[in-house]
DNA sequence: GCAAAAGTGTTACTTTTACACCCATGC
DNA sequence: GCATGGGTGTAAAAGTAACACTTTTGC
């Protein structure tokens, strides 16, 4: 490990020793509750999921989801968004509550639930701060996301599901690009989260069809090729269609 | 309140007077966990859901999903299937979670969170009992379901919803017939649920397409028209197809 | 024989799929 | 001028939606 990960180590470790410990009692069980974060970015390439490295025991030095205890007056949405905010330095994204995580022995200190949130967000648009209590934030390359602590990999799994059935039908890879991006940009997101090729033109039928994209005028520049055009969502149109109950398919 | 509820009632404020009363501490706040079922059956005419009538306080004498809270080392979906066995006499159900609430102010007593879980059964398989505490069990038109105790009728709300969304593509709907039905009897099923009519000739036509259903020899008895077939659901057809990856469309 | 529900086919329309060539840009 | 990726249309196939008459049964 670098020497300055070994330092931010002992600290942790250090400041969790000296506070005062506190004591809640129950007249019946109570389990401990998480909210886990899976968060998906893109970078115009590859589809990534956001990781900290923990800092303390279990699994210290592991790579793991974003996550912490729930408070006792914060909704579940607000830890979820405390978490991003405090391990990561990341705020204002799209959530939604994904799965609730409950075997008895998936946490080796003792019975903990954990209710993962799904994030979607475009990577550029933050700079990754590590909170307190972790090593390093990174976004991950799904290919290097074996081994992750406790059950995190069977919440990756079930978020991949997720995404990949739902933005066939609704508007939630647009949370992954800039405001303005170009067809061929949506389809190559598309395409990393469904893990297949889709036909050009059908692609760009398809969403065009839909209405919910705005052309501008305004085209790419400095590519070594034909610019392409950037589009907008329009979101005005989506809400309108869906208070119209309209069903859509995206792909 | 007729006087054998009255009774019940104090015989379970009694027991719980009378309990040994037990300590459970933490170093940091632990929330309550309950697991509530919301359990959809269908008679062959209408969509019922399954209540409890609660003997105590919080919400005493009104009408609630079956729930219980969370034990140190069971899973959630024995949590689940415990709920059902002790408070309604019902086992062997599909079961899937459906959601977590977990709003701070959803039970005046504390803070409590629910895993809901979804099942469906046919009503005409098992004899409702009342657990020890509850008053009453009863399959309920939704019609009869507003002022649920907490926050049941939001849950009730997003079971319909997942239940709406997911029979058009997952055969869940067979959990709430007979083992035998004829397409007529499934089709009556589809309109409850989707709470609208489709077209005989269509729905007869997609629903055989799949090759899930198995004709069988024997006709309906003693109806006064002509007598429909019945079929049965193909489980293991049902099986490979998902091994193959092929994604159903039912309606 | 009549009321009530089961069963059955065809046609028009819509959606999906497959596929090939020209265009604009940077180097 | 060439390599790179953007943009476009059409035809065949599949799927969906709309619709009416005959059959069987109990009373």
């Amino acid at each position: 490990m670098d020497t300055i990960f070994k330092i931010r180590y002992l600290c942790v470790s250090i400041t969790l020793r000296f506070m005062t410990p506190q004591v809640f009692t129950y007249s019946y069980p109570h389990p401990a509750v998480t909210v886990d974060c899976i968060i998906f970015g893109f970078d115009g390439q590859t589809l990534r999921v956001l990781l900290i490295q923990r800092a303390i025991e279990p699994f210290a030095q592991s790579w793991a989801l974003p996550g912490a205890f729930l408070l006792e007056n914060e909704s579940l949405e607000e830890c979820a968004s405390r978490v991003l905010q405090k391990e990561c330095n990341i705020s204002g994204v799209y959530l939604e509550q994904l799965f609730t995580f409950g075997e008895p022995a998936r946490d080796p200190r003792e019975r903990v639930l954990s209710i993962a949130y799904l994030g979607l967000i475009k990577t550029s648009d933050f700079e990754l701060i590590a909170g307190n209590n972790e090593l390093r934030v990174a976004w991950k390359d799904l290919s290097e996301t074996t081994n992750l602590a406790f059950d995190h990999n069977q919440i990756l799994q079930t978020a991949l599901t997720r995404i990949r059935g739902k933005i066939k039908y609704q508007p939630i890879g647009f949370e992954l690009l800039d405001s303005k991006f170009t067809i061929p940009q949506l389809q190559q997101l598309y395409e990393a989260i469904l893990g297949k090729n889709l036909d050009r033109r059908n692609f760009r039928k398809k969403l065009l069809s839909t209405k919910l994209l705005r052309q501008l005028s305004e085209k790419q520049q400095n590519v070594a090729h034909k610019a392409a055009y950037f589009y907008e969502f329009d979101r005005d149109q989506y809400l309108q269609l869906m208070q119209d109950g309209i069903y859509l398919e995206l792909v």
